[in-house]
DNA sequence: ATATGTGAAGACGTTCACAGCA
DNA sequence: TGCTGTGAACGTCTTCACATAT
């Protein structure tokens, strides 16, 4: 009735840290280091040591006491954990300035992805070649989703107008992961995983604390 | 000794998710709606309606029971929380693919911001017009900054290596809000507020869940 | 001496469930 | 009757503190 592995169900919010861990380790394996204590991985990443230590255990990893983490080691099982032991194939839909930035962002080749597809819906765009690939139609998805490595995560870096049919495209393509630059709530069954960015919530959330200092400026002037 | 005001310190999950009200409310503003519930809140940005209301009761929010919360009055009052009564203005470094979607993109016009300096290093790009205005060299900076109303916030547009460098000539100029699209952490003063948009920081989290689909997938064929 | 691994405590965030009001 | 506002329950995440290993 229970899970004999190691480990069960990496929680959320370890997730979300492991990109981190992995980014240091890899600059420090580049400069040659093959040790870390959690302290220092912490001190790159911009957390604690604990739950450096935290995460890590939950990985099962082995670290060695008085010593530390073996880069490389920890990098390999790192990078397993977060399914990048193969490269992912990644498609872009919306050639505008931002897909151009995505397409030709050298971080994603370095870090387990490969741009595969770069597709829009406008003809003075379609056939343009940017970073190496040529710009192809929306009916061109077939072409990335029906390669016998598929594509598995989808970029939606169109206007707002078009991102929920855009989605629905890719959803009808089999595309299980997407990241959309889009604001708003994309809607999509329940076993499709959506990540939103977007730039003016980004912004709203530092406009909030920086009100929040005026706040206590005026606070402590006038008080 | 203690703060007298109806609500002390809005937590951060809440903070975060202001911005997507505010957006709902704008769009339901727009086709003339001026009532909502707090069920239809919550599906139009994601969440349970338990949790609309609880962030709505920290404002100090005064919605009418049986009926929903007026749409205007909710809208400014979100609006006020997040400091955006004022329009704050932004600076962007960097303008390349990334600065120029970033200086074009609307969003931030209708949602509180004015993008008020384009700043680069490259000869090349400096003195061309992007979106209306001309790009600047770094050393402009001032022209911003030294404004009655100084720049608020910085984007950070740039290539990694150079990230670290601008968020402290940002630092420097009195910047104490930055938004950066380059991975890593940056070393920044204790009351200057960072958030980081990391591209593949974002896949690899998408990659994890798709990894976790495949291994659930096996265990299933061959379990 | 040094640094990991982890139970326990504490802080934080979400959801429930219902009293209270229109 | 309908929907808000909220205490209380619940769950998740972080931090502490120290036993444990080299």
């Amino acid at each position: 009735m229970m899970a004999e592995s190691p480990r069960r169900g990496v929680p959320e919010a370890t997730v979300g840290r492991l990109p981190g861990y992995l980014r240091a380790l890899t600059e420090l394996s580049e400069t040659g280091r093959d040790s870390v204590s959690s302290d220092e991985l912490a001190e790159k990443t911009g957390v604690r040591g604990a739950q450096v230590r935290k995460d890590l255990s939950i990985l099962g990893s082995y670290g060695v006491r008085g010593v530390g983490y073996d880069v490389t080691r920890l990098s390999d099982q790192i990078a397993a954990e977060l399914g990048l032991s193969q490269v992912r194939p990644v498609v872009i839909v919306g050639i505008g300035n931002l897909g151009r930035a995505l397409a030709s962002y050298s971080g994603l080749a370095t870090r387990g992805f490969r741009v595969v597809g770069l597709v829009d819906n406008d003809p003075a765009v379609i056939g343009s070649v940017v970073d190496g690939l040529v710009v192809r139609p929306v009916s061109a998805l077939d072409t990335f989703t029906e390669l016998p490595d598929p594509v598995a995560v989808g970029v939606i870096a169109t206007p707002t107008a078009a991102a929920q049919e855009v989605a629905d495209l890719l959803v009808r393509h089999g595309v299980r992961s997407i990241l959309s630059f889009a604001p708003g709530v994309l809607r999509v069954p329940a076993d499709v995983h959506v990540r939103a960015v977007d730039l003016a919530t980004e912004l709203q959330i530092l406009a909030f604390h920086e009100h929040q200092r005026e706040l206590a400026d005026e606070g402590q002037d006038a008080g």
